[in-house]
RNA sequence: GCGACAGUCGUCCAGUUUGGUCUAGGACAUCAGAUUGCCAAUCUGGUAACCCGGGUUCAAAUCCCGGCUGUCGCACCA
């Protein structure tokens, strides 16, 4: 069974990703960083979420800034409810979130919202001491998950997002405009968020910067059914979990008339997202869509369900898909006093248009993907393979001279050329030929080429695959051929 | 954020109990040369580390204090 140790461990000796500022004894937690051959899976699995996703249901995509004003916030309610009341110790120095150390006290539901004296009235009225070690509390402060910058000499606040999708909501006038926009209308984003979170851990899986790829689906709330790309969807099997406990498998079409899937316009983009996630490599049968429950939604959604993946260390939500109805868009209008009503061609009625939104953790992505890519070939003196789809894989094709003498060297250099500008290549020479197999394999290069003797009297090499280890002979000329048609996946 | 444990070459580990022989050792990986020639081959040589700061001491990888980081548990996860 793969672990996150064994994924951690190639991670670093390939250099996948790694702590930031590392070689610093004050590094923080919770920032790490893409190397070269990270990166390049990285980049090619947005390039796989612009074609799946982004490309074909016709969304747009922008790139916005990072920091954003305070109004942007107030207005998501990010102010307001991106915070928690928390209470410290004063005698271990232990941390509780206030509303809830009360609620669990005195057996009663605390709002999250309730003013800080409030709680620390009730903690005084009612003696609650602190479970640990029965101390004292200290007064009620909040804690904000967002990370506070000053802009300019005057220190103006303003903030690093926490979710792309704030600048997708502020920029939707004019890009609906300019872009000629029609409900329903999915704008997409790739970029980084930031969450000063208390306690990140496990590298990629909780950082404090990450990246999302999101997509905001603006849509006409009375035509949540009035979708007919949705029939190309229907027969698409989705694995739905309601408790968190059992999952059924159904196709979107019967999720929806089973009343399994609020609407079309919610079964669709699940089902874009499953189909997506079926290119990554991911095991779809350790998949599932899990529908959230009232206390575990964010207080932007009416509903919820998150893309989840089983991993060795349990379930890891890798995108959460919610239904934000006009939250945001309410929100921004009354604070920015902009109209964003838009006018829906299907009837010509202008409506505020809600959102449903795909919300995808990209670093979290990349290590399940890794993991349920990493595979140990018992059978091959364990050997360690990453079983990559081709165009996810960091490095499509290996160029190898069989020996470094009869002019190999040469004649793989010249194929080396030929190549690297269209395809991810490496060319090595250094060591055995199967230890250049091996190193290829383990950062999940599908192809290695090589380059025999036999070549220099026919023009053909050898083309060995990963995953089986077969090899077949191929001519020079029809590589660029092969290797093309190995990057398509339907 | 609290608690427990831990932190030595790229990776894994030895050395810390009992401070001195550690000028820090090995394996794997990596680099160079030779030899070989289709699945981590062999030989030779090389590169490369005591998390950071302070303290104790004649002497600190080793003991003490603080910080940082990691793992686990609790809490948190908009």
């Amino acid at each position: 069974m793969t672990n996150y140790d064994q994924i951690m461990k190639l991670a670093l000796e390939k250099g996948f990703y790694f702590p930031s500022c590392e070689i610093y004894a004050d590094a923080p937690a919770g920032f790490w960083e893409y190397g070269p051959t990270g990166l390049k899976i990285k980049n090619k699995l947005v390039d796989l979420w612009r074609k799946e996703i982004v490309r074909r249901d016709g969304m747009l995509e922008i790139d916005g800034c990072q920091i954003m004003s305070k109004s942007v916030f107030e207005a998501s309610g990010h102010l307001g409810n991106f915070t928690d009341p928390i209470v410290k110790c004063t005698g271990c120095g232990s941390t509780f979130r206030a509303d809830r150390l009360v609620s669990e006290s005195i057996g009663k539901d605390i709002p999250e919202r309730t003013p800080n004296d409030d709680l620390d009235a009730i903690i005084g009225r009612n003696n609650i001491r602190c479970p640990s070690c029965k101390g004292q509390f200290g007064r009620t402060t909040r804690f904000n998950m967002m990370f506070k910058v000053e802009i300019g000499p005057s220190a103006e606040m303003a903030f690093l997002r926490p979710e792309t999708c704030q600048t997708i909501f502020v920029d939707f006038p004019r890009v609906y405009k300019t872009m000629r926009g029609k409900l329903p209308l999915g704008v997409a984003q790739l970029g980084k968020s930031f969450r000063n979170e208390i306690a990140p851990r496990q590298s990629l899986l909780r950082l404090r910067e990450f990246y999302q790829a999101e997509v905001e689906v603006f849509c006409n709330p009375h035509r949540l059914n009035d979708l007919p790309r949705f029939e190309e969807v229907t027969d698409t099997l989705l694995r739905i979990s309601k408790d968190g406990a059992s999952t059924q498998e159904v196709t979107a079409g019967d999720a929806l008339s089973r009343g399994i899937l609020p609407n079309k316009l919610v079964a669709y983009y699940l089902a874009l997202l499953n189909d997506f996630y079926g290119k990554t490599g991911i095991d779809m049968h350790r998949i599932r869509f899990r529908q959230l429950g009232d206390e575990e939604r964010a207080f932007y959604a009416s509903i919820a369900f998150d893309f989840e993946v089983e991993t060795s260390i349990g379930w890891l939500e890798l995108v959460a898909c919610n239904y934000r109805s006009d939250h945001d868009l309410k929100g921004h209008s009354m604070v920015s006093k902009e109209n964003l009503e838009v006018i829906d061609p299907s009837d010509q009625s202008k409506v505020l248009p809600h959102v449903f939104e795909l919300s995808m953790g990209i670093d979290r992505s990349i290590y399940a993907i890794l993991e349920h890519s990493y595979f140990e070939d018992f059978e091959h003196d364990d050997r360690v393979v990453l079983k990559l789809q081709p165009y996810l894989a960091p490095v499509l094709v290996g160029i190898l001279p069989l020996v470094n003498k009869d002019g190999l060297s040469e004649r793989s250099q010249m194929i080396y050329s030929d190549l690297k500008r269209e395809f991810d290549s490496y060319y090595d020479d250094s060591g055995s030929i199967g230890r250049r197999y091996r190193r290829l394999e383990q950062i999940g290069v599908p192809f290695a080429i090589t380059v025999d003797k036999v070549t220099l009297q026919d023009d053909s090499v050898t083309v060995r695959q990963r995953d089986t280890m077969k090899q077949e002979r191929i001519k020079v000329n029809d590589l660029k051929k092969y290797l093309r048609e190995s990057l398509q996946n339907r």
